[in-house]
DNA sequence: CTGTTAGCGCTTTCAC
DNA sequence: GTGAAAGCGCTAACAG
């Protein structure tokens, strides 16, 4: 912020009109003489006048600046929410803050005291996993700030949310193992203190039911990281347990799952068909290819920045709305056998 | 931002006191009695009172707000930066506003615009593939904002720049290979308009001049991303030419080249051996696991926001600094036969 | 120890 | 068609 920018002040002294025709000129208003208009316009232009917006700002009441509240922007899917959310941001000139709660609930409220100071018009928040207590976002609610849950809601609170229906998507990927063939199907399950790991889990049980699968529970294992992957996928193969494939709560899982069984000399999707959750970018660079379900980040990300600008440029209150977004199977070379 | 926020007037108000009275008990100010400054804090506190930032911002001139323009946030190395970035800038009570360019050198300008209106301190940026025209960066110099560059820098700014020894990486990983018996080395180059795509190729050079292996024009092929590895890779194998090992300039680069490798029946690393650059998650994701060249993001973001913080808060101007950070060779399973 | 005043840059009523 | 004045929320110089 350097003070020494041209204000209109200073391009109306130099005219010897006031401040105020010269706002006026600038912003086209019909009162204003073409003469007036056309020499403010070209001082503007010749010293590259900017308004500044903070003193817009100030007295709009209004800063077109909106938060985010994020997980880790380092996962592919968040980064992609982001990108939505850009997206749409910048095609109504709104700017974005992001804060960044790593999973930490500290954090969290910490990044909320930041947004409470009256920068933002609004915020968009993704809960993080250790968050129990919901009082941080409730001051939202308390000082008139929209505010819109995206991917991890909070259902205690009223507000509009944009989900995924892990449910349906996690159902989607196991009928469609079943349809392929398979059977003894294990599921590398996320925790399950969080609605997105049961979810899934009851998305896999029920397509397992529904297809008259018997479930086996020692087939139903908690792991949904890379490194416990490694572990957890030898460790079944050590147990002698019979298995057909894995569907697992998140790709990087299942690049896991795929790296061990290949080297134990499993043939994917032959012996062991693989199926993951997210679409990262690894399903498509792991060797062969995974089949996964598409999350669509980037989409999450433009409808609850939408539904965010409708909040706040609303004039009356309306209700609260929750959008569940549908997940879309990829199937790739992991799992199709027929 | 909403407009019912108790202000410095209301408590002044209800007080019967001035808002200067008020303003200077509320930061302790020395003048004040310790009376009036009982009866202030508390009232602040049971109002709920917080300065309102916009308007500290207008006042001081200083927004301590810092804009980041950034390629794709959807990349690991760029997500880590941002992280380091927003880490420092917590500590030191700034906020971050981000702006993706996805490479594009029409949304690169776009963002300079958007934080050419004044509500930036200093913008850390990283250039686009694209963007061979620097103007819209002379602006931020020409109005006093600090502008200090990572990772991919431009040259012809005189501005600080903390970056990545991209020679040194590639160096070492050009070597690692010469020292494991290879002669014939591919390298999948970035684009040569950047830096970043120089110095690596360079590096690859100067170890192979070093280590006197012969360079093979034809085995230096333009390919950066996962994509047109898919296609470069194949090619390559269908020209018959002889080549033993490849270094990309990144790690996406690699993923793609290992794929089309173990299609084509070749083993990895005893037929061809494979290294990137970057040391993504992908790399240990991948199988075999990929040897790499580690740059420290996290790192990078912290250096490149201390400084901007240093360039926002001095005193008298300093000639711009050029910090590069090192990088680190991790062999793994795709490139080590002895 | 506290109040008055002015001003950061902009807009907008009201007046001429 | 244009200007003066007030105010968004805050602070600092100046005055008592």
């Amino acid at each position: 912020m350097k003070s020494s920018q041209v204000t209109i002040k200073d391009i109306a002294r130099e005219l010897g009109i006031s401040p105020s025709t010269v706002s006026r000129a600038l912003k086209d208003h019909p009162d204003i003489s073409q003469e007036t208009k056309r020499l403010v316009n070209e001082l503007a232009a010749k010293y590259n006048y900017k308004p500044n917006i903070i003193a817009l700002s100030l007295r709009n009441q209004r800063s077109n600046v909106i938060g985010v509240i994020i997980p880790e922007i380092v996962h592919y899917f968040f980064s992609s929410v982001i990108s939505g959310i850009e997206e749409v941001a910048n095609e109504h000139g709104y700017s974005v803050m992001i804060s960044q709660s790593v999973e930490d609930y500290n954090r969290e409220v910490a990044a909320c005291d930041t947004f409470l100071n009256g920068i933002i018009d609004g915020i968009l928040v993704s809960v993080s996993k250790e968050t129990a207590n919901y009082d941080h976002f409730h001051r939202f609610e308390e000082e008139g700030i929209p505010i819109v849950f995206f991917d991890r809601a909070v259902d205690e609170i009223l507000a509009d949310k944009i989900i995924i229906d892990d449910f349906d998507g996690a159902y989607q990927a196991t009928e469609h193992l079943i349809v392929q063939g398979r059977r003894k199907i294990v599921h590398f399950a996320g925790p399950q203190n969080r609605l997105i790991g049961q979810n899934r889990l009851n998305g896999y049980l029920k397509a397992m039911r529904d297809n008259g699968v018997v479930i086996d529970e020692r087939l139903i294992i908690p792991c949904d990281t890379f490194q416990s992957a490694l572990v957890e996928t030898q460790k079944l193969i050590d147990s002698g347990l019979k298995f057909d494939s894995i569907f697992t709560v998140n790709d990087f899982t299942a690049a896991g799952a795929m790296k061990v069984l290949l080297r134990n000399g499993y043939k994917i999707p032959t012996d062991i068909a693989v199926v993951g959750f997210g679409d990262d970018q690894t399903s498509l660079m792991v060797e062969p290819t995974l089949t996964t379900v598409n999350q669509p980040g980037f989409e999450m990300g433009k409808k609850a920045m939408e539904q965010l600008i409708r909040r706040i440029t609303q004039s009356k209150p309306e209700p609260p709305v929750t959008e569940i977004l549908k997940t879309q199977l990829i199937v790739r070379e992991s799992s199709r056998v027929k």
